[in-house]
DNA sequence: TTTTAAATGCGACTAAGTTGCAATTAAGTC
DNA sequence: GACTTAATTGCAACTTAGTCGCATTTAAAA
């Protein structure tokens, strides 16, 4: 697990706020923003931040913007695409695409919109 | 064209800042920010705001959000996907695209990210 | 030309995320 | 276990994209 190795490699220190971040992002099943999750945290909402962009340095978290003006960022173990509605926002995580080919990119990451099945 | 038809059903007043704003939209080639052409706008900020949700509402433009924090907008002639580079936040449109298909959702936009020829 | 609802500019505001700084803490060393 | 120190934290103040209220202006129908 890249958490381990970076700590192993001492990237970072091991904290109390960073344990319970990394918790709530490795049960997390879809991506989280800060405002999902600020009820659960016992941290400062810079720390957060703070923590988030270490964790996004060190490959172990990576991130976009939805649709809400808001960043959501998960754990980078399965690579996926991502679905966004464009009606109630919510994202989905989709495991059964497969990557896009496009000479001259490098492509890492794919976002879908559309509406979703609640919402169409 | 949908301005016009727009214009026609009497969706909206023709003004002048509505015209420096189509024909901005009409000539770029690729999605535009506030930020990128506040300086050859007349209009307040929050015209353009109130103006280019306008155009959204009446679909004559499209939006999405980038890595950067800003909103980017574009008319909404073809349909067809962007790539946003995660170095340099640059975005492209691509043309050559077909449209994925996926049981259950309709999907409307694509947006692929990675790093462009010239961060790579 | 008059009328009037729609549109504008301005300034104040909101909300997500960032930063500076003094106080705290993880973790290596004795 | 206590000591040391650089990394981390909380707090408050700040930044920035975008929004809103309101008095003034304007497009376009009469």
């Amino acid at each position: 697990m890249k958490t381990k190795q970076a700590i192993e490699e001492k990237k970072f220190k091991l904290t109390s706020a960073r344990k319970e971040l990394l918790a709530i992002l490795n049960k997390a099943e879809k991506p989280i923003s800060y405002e999902d999750i600020k009820n659960r945290l016992s941290m400062d909402k810079a720390t957060f931040y703070r923590n988030i962009s270490k964790f996004e340095e060190e490959n172990i978290v990576k991130s976009f913007e939805s649709n809400d003006k808001k960043r959501y960022y998960e754990v980078q173990i399965s690579s996926h695409a991502h679905f966004i509605c464009n009606t109630c926002n919510k994202i989905e995580c989709l495991s059964n695409i497969s990557p896009i080919e496009l000479k001259g990119y490098n492509i890492t990451d794919m976002i879908f919109k559309g509406v979703c099945k609640n919402c169409s």
